[in-house]
DNA sequence: CCCTGATTCGC
DNA sequence: GCGAATCAGG
């Protein structure tokens, strides 16, 4: 089997659409997982290991060491309707008031 | 253990 | 240039 235009095309469609080695190889047919990658990899694909050997992408971004409770005050579509806004837990939505509420497993009434 | 891609090696 | 074998990571 040689590579072809349209079987590199196919390759190339396959590749880039997230498709992987073993079924661009199998949607070929004749081809191995190992030739395909083989080929893409002659062909300037793969995750190019030269002239890129770092990607700075250093995107800083500050998280709020808390968010406001989330808890709803109101009917919603309320005009005095908003939320608790206080001091939400760290990796909750609610503060420490509305947590316990919220997370009530059991209790009788 | 399975899978993935990446690189290396012989043809 | 081709593909298998082999390497390395998930």
């Amino acid at each position: 089997m040689s590579w072809t235009e349209e079987r590199i095309e196919k390759l190339r469609k396959l590749w880039g659409s997230g498709k992987t080695a073993a079924e661009i190889a199998d949607e070929l047919g004749g081809v191995t997982r190992n030739a395909v990658i083989g080929k893409a990899n002659r062909l300037g694909l793969s995750t190019k290991t030269t002239t890129a050997a770092a990607a700075p992408k250093p995107k800083k971004k500050v998280v709020p060491a808390h968010r406001a409770c989330q808890w709803p005050i109101g009917h919603p579509g309320e005009q005095d309707f908003h939320f608790c806004g206080d001091e939400a837990v760290p990796s909750k939505p609610y503060c420490l008031k509305h947590c316990n509420m919220a997370y009530q497993s059991k209790d009788n009434s």
